[in-house]
DNA sequence: ACCTGAACACCGTTCAAGT
DNA sequence: ACCTGAACACCGTTCAAGT
């Protein structure tokens, strides 16, 4: 009775930060977000949920962490295409590389509710965000017009963690940390105000009211 | 010491659904969707939190019910604005109707990540959805790019649900299910596929292409 | 008809203890 | 250094029982 379960086959892989993430990108791929405790997670990967405490502070960690592994894959696949900054072609590129951010994102349609949740982001979701931002967000198949980056955790917390990643994207952060400083109420100015959702929203009314001018360009009345 | 509690003040409103509804809205509002548990709501409304299970089947009811609550109440206030059908016009309309349903959205933050999880619509949030797709719903604050209605349920438990809602909203529902038997692979026809991302894709990368040419219409440039 | 207490299975997490 | 068992506070929910 007591050697049953000396039948050990495998010799135990130990555990790690980059594997308990990795197994919970799978789990919530494969049975979504809600079905990711740390019970489960620990199951997996033939642990103790205890276990896990020692390679994670807690949950949280695990969704920031999974929120990075995603943003890292979808900056990788997006960098690997090409973009000239002159000219018009520059469509071209951008539609490209929204279209794969896009292909990476429905491998991982937990992602984009997930985003919205954090409070705290990696440089990788950070990056992440800002070239969505920059491409015209509301493009992207998510939105963060209703998202406020700092959600739940104070401006300075936010700005703590700006400056700490500030060696890894220096023009990036400094452009938000000015934003931040010239409108403190902005929600750090880099996602919505109303300014940006109205300039958002204008350019797809008029692209809406020319297509109604001209329907001959509805790409929609071509076979 | 038996005594102690019998100093009943107010004479004890029964619950109903509405109430329970109201007081969840209010919870979400005050302290996020998160905070949301049947043992607070009950605290709130001064009853046990089996107490609610007379009134609501369980939680998930409770969701749905409240993603109703504000479905409605964007509906209530856009249907305000008068949207003339002809001419240019139509622009001033639709942007008025969608900047009152974003202030609306603004006073309940939790929802747009609410209604991404409902596996089961109610005929408001139906119509809310539906008015959002037709007037280019990338605009809108939130997206649906990624969402499935049917999300978790049945194709037949969808096209059920459709049909009991078909007294309601007739139009609408007889083009969905006529888009659904067209093409019954499209997540029900209405949200995403991949035609519909890339038309508004399209939209929003022309009208950039454009102020690039001519600056001079980007109403960023003006003072 | 409406409400509740006790109980159950399940969470995330702590902490002292094992190797 | 790495892992775990027992325990705690908190969930949603059921069910038999109260008025």
């Amino acid at each position: 009775m007591a050697t049953q379960r000396a039948a050990r086959t495998e010799p135990r892989i130990p555990l790690s930060r980059a594997r308990v993430l990795q197994a919970a990108v799978t789990i919530a791929d494969e049975s979504g977000l809600e079905s990711l405790t740390m019970r489960r997670l620990a199951e997996v990967l033939g642990a103790e949920a205890m276990s896990l405490y020692y390679h994670v502070a807690n949950k949280e960690e695990v969704l920031d962490g999974i929120a990075d592994v995603v943003a890292r894959e979808i900056n990788d696949t997006v960098s690997q295409i090409d973009l000239p900054t002159k000219g018009a072609d520059w469509k071209k590129a951008a539609r490209a590389r929204i279209l794969s951010a896009r292909e990476v994102l429905l491998r991982h349609r937990w992602a984009p509710g997930l985003f919205e949740t954090r409070t705290s982001v990696s440089p990788a979701v950070l990056q992440y965000f800002h070239a969505m931002h920059a491409l015209g967000s509301r493009a992207l198949g998510f939105n963060q017009e209703l998202f406020t980056p700092s959600n739940g955790a104070s401006d300075e917390a936010s700005t703590a963690a700006l400056e700490s990643m500030a060696d890894q994207l220096p023009h990036l952060v400094g452009m938000l940390m000015e934003v931040a400083h010239d409108d403190p109420d902005s929600t750090l100015g880099w996602c919505d105000d109303q300014t940006e959702f109205e300039f958002g929203l204008d350019i797809i009314l008029d692209g809406l009211d020319r297509l109604r001018e001209r329907p001959d360009l509805d790409p929609r009345n071509r076979a």
